[in-house]
DNA sequence: ATTATTTATCGTAATATTGCAATATAAAAA
DNA sequence: TTTTTATATTGCAATATTACGATAAATAAT
């Protein structure tokens, strides 16, 4: 017990999720907003936005990363991280196909 | 150590933090999709559309309610859920502007 | 070659989440 | 009132996440 039943579900629930889950921490947001903010893949100071060691960052990264939130290539010593566009995309338009279908309810009970 | 930092980060991280995290189980992504589905307030049978025991569904459905996605009324004996507009419009309105800024990101780098 | 810089990984402790059986609660039906 | 029905809460075990010090790995600079 204790571990997400992920085989009953489907995959698209299970894709949201992930995408989701990925962005369910402050630290996580905060990386892609500073990703959005310097219009450039950056690489490096990540670790100097933010109020954490740099392992704890390096961990938050890596699962941006298997989200496929961001992606990231090797620069000499560096890591270029930056955005990785189509699972941003992905849960767009997800909220925005949730959006279209409360507008089409017609009661509004609660 | 192990407990988020949250008080390192802005009300605005936190808040999306928050409701991603609440989406951030394929249960609780099914739950809002059924109850976009039934196009109605429904009391009761969630339980019998998912693959979980009752007390786990009602967990869910906690958490979904304290992230402010779903809200419930007592209703006889049971209790009609349904969703809360005002959040999912706040995380698509978040989604959307991060989805504005990367359409004006000039390089394409990675 | 040695040293500095940058990022990742390991190990581990603290905390949180997931799931369910058992039980509680509270209204509805008999 | 007793029983049924619907949902919540408790308690607990299994698992996952968060955080960081220590260390590794790999390139850059000296």
């Amino acid at each position: 017990m204790g571990a997400t039943k992920t085989e009953h579900f489907t995959d698209k629930q299970n894709e949201i999720a992930t995408i989701a889950k990925a962005l369910g921490h402050p630290a996580r947001v905060a990386i892609i907003e500073y990703l959005l903010k310097v219009d450039a893949c950056i690489c490096g100071d990540i670790v100097n936005e933010l109020p954490l060691a740099q392992p704890t960052v390096s961990q938050h990264l890596k699962e941006l990363k298997s989200a496929g939130l961001i992606k990231g290539e090797i620069e000499g010593n560096a890591i270029c991280y930056c955005i990785d566009e189509k699972n941003i995309y992905k849960i767009l338009n997800y909220f925005m196909s949730v959006s279209n279908k409360l507008n089409k309810k017609k009661k509004n009970c609660c």
